[in-house]
DNA sequence: TTAGTCTTCGAAATCGATTGCGTGGAAAGT
DNA sequence: ACTTTCCACGCAATCGATTTCGAAGACTAA
């Protein structure tokens, strides 16, 4: 531990503690004379304010805390690379928390943040989550909150997100363009805000040429295991999809693992598209056309606007829901 | 942030401040029924202790920061799942900073935490670090360090890490097994603890079947362009590898790159294996041989001999140097 | 010269929890 | 009955930096 304290700064220079601390944040009353002295030891002996001492007094932590449903994720990874960037620009520290997809947790963690440890908290929230009680306790202490990518609609808080339903659409779109009839849409828990947005656009799309009827939506847990029998009992459907799309990177690497097991072969029995922001996913067999999400940009904005909420100052109306487009890669 | 304070409860309870604070300790000086009083009132105005005053008074920040090159890499992504995981089972925080493969980064990061913000420090050093300076300076602190797989020798810290030696000794073999007669050694900067150690499992196997003449060892840097071209430049050699091992998984992926561009077979022109964690390097085409690392396992043992030196208790000798073993999944 | 204004700095309170030391009263020992 | 011990708790110092309030001295204006 740094052991020199603004008292033993002032001692050594024949000043009081208040001048010291002044003379360190270049306030207006102390004179040039005395702050170059001042700074000069300080940098001579290393001095570094205690961050306890200066939190407790002005309640302000310098730091903000992050929680997220898993970090074994190259999406939730390039946001954290966000986040980082520009608090670390901003002089601020970041706590990482995993809630693990456990409701019982974020709930647990999102308690535990309301003592002053973190100046305001990023979150995504967990696949386990159906209500927003608390988000909106949290919220009522005051501590500035902003939801990205799996956000709350219902919630009055910043959001910033993808353009999932568009995208999604788009997408869908697409595998219809090159002759698919069946697509099948595999889904995360169907409570999650981007669930529920990118089968909208799925569906949209279906609607679009009239092919309603064929919607298949399979959704699936945090189980593997059961996944895996869940994506497998489509393909022995009498009727089975020419065209799949999956939610996430994770549910495509299981469909091309159970295509695998069955000795189904891509794309000559269907065409695939996901979402995943997998760099290795052009060297897949065959080639995954995917939805790249702008991960690191939702990062670094959704924590851009986390500290103009802890600074104080005003949002724009556009800061208060930001779209980010993501693209898509087609490459099979 | 929670209003309560240990003085408002106090006031309401009619005690002083200091029976409440043990009160909620457990202090064995204050009688059961006072304690249940307190922590009854405690729990309805859900009082929460400020972090930052605890923090002060017991020099004790309970929080530990962990440092990593970059966070878009599936094996720090799994180490820190390893750390949270350990630190939220012992109440601990963490705190997360990248170093970008900075030095310079590096060296400041650990000069800011030398102010108590942090109990413990965790590092995987960055590739443009060439001394110990930086790291050293921060232990005459007195603050507890642990390295983890790129490590530096030459420092008095604890170190937890794969067997890179041997591994990488292994999976050369195993080309050779296969028939693979000159087997290039795509690795990261040479600098590195673990580019020296797997660059020695390599030379070991190569020697040991008596191939060291044909030994090629292409050393990568931070910049993927060149890397392209260095890797490119082997194919056009007149002597060609008839195998590669890459000793990461963002090499193997621009290995695969450098082939797809370049019309080349795998594996047919050649056998290939890598370090890689990544779960869809199964899917790759051809599948792609790979060394995973257990990467959760360094992240919970490093964590948790950073929480012994903590609690000051005194680490077994194994503790000091905790190598655990990497494995060898065979794919094509 | 005197009142008023700046400039520069110090004493002490403050943030909120923890803890060393002290004390009143009850229980126990002689 | 008197001393001793123990229990349960309060007072005040403490951690280290920040900030309010104020004050001494220099300097200007009248």
């Amino acid at each position: 531990m740094n052991n020199v304290t603004l008292k033993q700064l002032a001692e050594k220079l024949n000043l009081s503690t208040s001048t010291v601390s002044r003379a360190l944040r270049d306030s207006h009353e102390i004179g040039q004379e005395t702050k170059d002295r001042v700074k000069a030891l300080a940098k001579k002996l290393k001095f570094q304010p205690n961050p306890h001492a200066s939190s407790l007094r002005q309640h302000k932590s310098n730091t903000i805390a992050v929680l997220i449903p898993e970090i074994e994720n190259t999406f939730f990874s390039q946001v954290i690379n966000g986040v980082e960037l520009v608090a670390q620009s901003k002089g601020y520290h970041v706590l990482i928390y995993l809630t693990h997809e456990d409701y019982n947790k974020e709930t647990e963690i999102l308690r535990l943040l309301k003592n002053g440890r973190a100046d305001g908290v990023m979150i995504s929230v967990s696949n386990t989550t159906k209500n927003t009680k608390h988000l909106q306790s949290f919220q009522k202490d005051g501590i500035p909150l902003v939801l990205f990518d799996r956000t709350c609609d219902e919630l009055n808080a910043p959001k910033v997100m993808t353009d999932d339903i568009e995208i999604a659409m788009i997408a869908t779109e697409k595998l219809i363009n090159s002759g698919c009839k069946r697509i099948a849409f595999i889904s995360m828990s169907a409570n999650l805000s981007i669930s529920k947005r990118r089968v909208k656009g799925y569906r949209q799309a279906l609607q679009k040429y009239d092919l309603q009827k064929n919607a298949v939506i399979i959704e699936c847990g945090g189980n593997d295991a059961e996944n895996k029998k869940k994506i497998s009992k489509i393909f022995k459907s009498s009727t089975p999809p020419d065209g799949i799309f999956t939610a996430t990177e994770k549910l495509a690497v299981i469909t091309y693992e159970v295509c695998r097991e069955n000795e189904i072969k891509l794309p000559r029995t269907f065409k695939m598209v996901s979402f995943s922001n997998l760099p290795a996913a052009a060297l897949f067999h065959p080639p995954l056309s995917t939805i790249i999400q702008p991960a690191f940009e939702i990062g670094k904005e959704a924590a851009s606007i986390l500290f103009k909420l802890i600074e104080k100052k005003t949002l724009l109306p556009t800061e208060k829901r930001v779209i980010i487009p993501s693209q898509l890669v087609e490459r099979n």
